[in-house]
DNA sequence: TGGACTTTACTTGTATGGAAGTATGGAATA
DNA sequence: TATTCCATACTTCCATACAAGTAAAGTCCA
């Protein structure tokens, strides 16, 4: 998204106030129902209303934040029909990436790398390294497919999961995603499209049973 | 998007502001490329720049504008690679969605409906009424799948491609669109689950041979 | 004691002035 | 003539002040 130039000219005040907000609310630092406070949150960084005030925007634009007129703006919480949408979605184009990928046999050497490095993570307990891996393993695939565009449009998409992730991981058993990886990167390196594509929606269908656990465990940071 | 609430509060000028140039993007009024001052707009509607300010920064969050810090802001170019992504996700989703459909064998009413109205759009060569009446066609397919936050979605992935319909439209035959939607519609009322995914995937895989026409017509309008 | 009303302290929304940066056209210079 | 420099007229960005609306505490009255 960010546009490159020769001069790295730094991003606008109101940019970097929305980044900074985005990775915390991503992060589960603030958590889903908080409230966010434009005069708060303008002192506390000597800065205007304003800036902070376009960052909120940006942030409900993305379906992070929630503006109430002349009420407040409170951390948007996490949309279980937002979730199961995104999942379906991302279920549905990646199994589509996984045949393109199985039926052109790219090099695999990205996946691969990101395979061991989940590996170590998970060993030394970096939650936040592991599920930043994961992501990106998942990114090499759109990328061996040919389709970085399209990896970029379920980020954004992704971004509710993103937070319920951030949540599951620390409970849930990551070997799991691990040895679900390993398969799915077998069967492309094989070359067996159906197989990979087996594979890749039997991975992301483990979110269905993981979602209904952490809404039971958290009933107030989810909605619908 | 919008919430809905008992009492309808008039939406805040700033947001009535963003829907007004959001419609006039995706109607093609206006151009991509063209220049939108906030001082300009917001002299000829009467209000102060703050509100024009914060539309732009929706509009920019929607891809649909590029703010240039101390330069201007401009409608954003039709991103080749944004459609060609937005158009790969809805093959994917949508074949998915079709399968189900076909499995459940839902009412299908709306779709027929929606048919018949696109037939008389063509004749009476209302071109927005087509278009609206396909977008419809294709939110009654998904919601007969039980899915409609899924094509809550897709709607904001297809800001893009609206734009390039509304030209696209005018020129190609419409009477090939009505063909493709009838031949999905069918397999899904026979229930014919792999016919309905080669249906749609045919019909969405249509754009790619318009797009190219397009953009050598037009080169100023698009990017990459 | 209980309930309706008023006040007060918040919130976000809008208006306006000025600061910082960019592009353009013209003048001075080689 | 070509090039460099500079003044000027823009643009978006940020700070500040005020307006409009909400909610809750406080007050008066029955």
């Amino acid at each position: 998204m960010p546009e490159h130039t020769i001069l790295a000219r730094p991003a606008s005040t109101a940019q970097q106030v929305h980044d900074w907000l985005y990775q915390r609310i991503i992060r589960g630092d603030l958590p889903p129902g908080a409230r966010l406070s434009e005069t708060e949150i303008a002192d506390s960084i000597g800065l205007s209303r304003q800036p902070v005030r376009e960052a909120f925007i940006r942030l409900a634009g993305e379906g992070l934040a929630e503006i109430k007129p002349q009420r407040g703006t409170y951390i948007g919480k996490i949309s279980v029909r937002a979730v199961l949408s995104a999942r379906l979605i991302r279920e549905a184009v990646e199994s589509d990436l996984a045949r393109m990928v199985a039926d052109a046999r790219p090099d695999l050497g990205a996946m691969q790398t990101e395979l061991a490095i989940q590996d170590q993570a998970d060993k030394a307990g970096d939650v936040a390294e592991f599920i930043a891996s994961d992501d990106r393993f998942h990114q090499a695939m759109a990328l061996a497919a040919g389709q970085p565009a399209v990896w970029q449009d379920l980020e954004r998409l992704k971004s509710q999961m993103n937070r319920l992730r951030h949540m599951s991981m620390r409970v849930f058993d990551r070997s799991r995603t691990i040895a679900q990886h390993r398969a799915v990167l077998d069967a492309l390196t094989a070359g067996d499209a159906d197989a990979a594509e087996t594979a890749i929606r039997t991975h992301l269908r483990q979110m269905l049973t993981e979602l209904p656990e952490m809404a039971a465990a958290h009933p107030d940071y989810f909605t619908d």
